[in-house]
DNA sequence: TTAAATGCAAACGCTTTGCAATTGA
DNA sequence: TCAATTGCAAAGCGTTTGCATTTAA
């Protein structure tokens, strides 16, 4: 189901601005910031403002079809939300396996990049160590 | 070597806020943010001013006594400079492998522990991609 | 003595908010 | 129709900066 479609069946209404915001993000293919989103939207909406993209991105975060990240350069990322993506975080202590979702290793990756010019594979990723029930009881590790 | 003596060494003055400033870093055993340093600082130097806790850590910053590390919670943390303490990126094409500061792990690790309560243990992690001459290379993966 | 460092105030950039006007369903 | 949504302007936040004053060496 499309994200438009998404909105109208929670009962939002399809705004020409909202339309644009979601169109900013798919067409982006991967991050984008606020600041971006609301060059593309101004450019077909001239009296539109920058709060609307906040706002619409504030829902659009809250029904999960959008992922923010926050890079550490003042200034936060957006990205459409991936189905069926994620990592696991390992219990080294019960075993219980958690999915992660992928977007937390966004900033790692992205930084990698940046400043080591690495192109980190982080598909396979699994992160060991003591789950949530393990600290509460306060299991070794 | 002692903050304050590198300080001296390389002819930085050792004012009283800084030496707070150094202090409050220590005695945190930890991250801390700006704000906080300031907090310190103003107790036993009522007049003293926010700038120059900012000021302060960027010399710091820039002397690699302390790491600065973004968790993407609006703000800043800081952490003393350890040494030794590092990771391995490696290459799966050439091989290679290069080390990694532990501080650009730092805001996984917090991540992981603020939204799954999961306390990882990164100690070992070794994370492979493409290094950078490989990419310049165009290499493939 | 004097360049370095400080305190202060004002500005910065990104984000949020209150409110009246507009608009999608 | 009318609550949801918008545009606008102003404020919020952590951080940075210019400048006159103070101070460590």
């Amino acid at each position: 189901m499309s994200c438009h479609k998404i909105l109208q069946a929670k009962g939002y209404r399809l705004t020409p601005q909202r339309v644009l915001v979601i169109e900013a993000l798919h067409h982006a293919g991967g991050h984008i910031s606020a600041e971006e989103i609301y060059k593309q939207l101004h450019k077909r909406c001239p009296y539109s403002n920058i709060s609307t993209v906040y706002r619409t991105l504030e829902l659009l975060k809250k029904l999960k079809l959008v992922t923010e990240t926050d890079f550490g350069e003042g200034r936060v990322s957006y990205h459409v939300a991936e189905k069926g993506h994620h990592h696991h975080l390992v219990c080294r202590t019960c075993g219980k396996v958690t999915n992660l979702d992928e977007s937390v290793l966004y900033p790692l990756r992205d930084t990698l990049l940046r400043d080591y010019d690495f192109d980190a594979d982080l598909r396979h990723l699994a992160i060991s160590g003591k789950c949530d029930e393990c600290r509460k009881k306060g299991e070794p590790s």
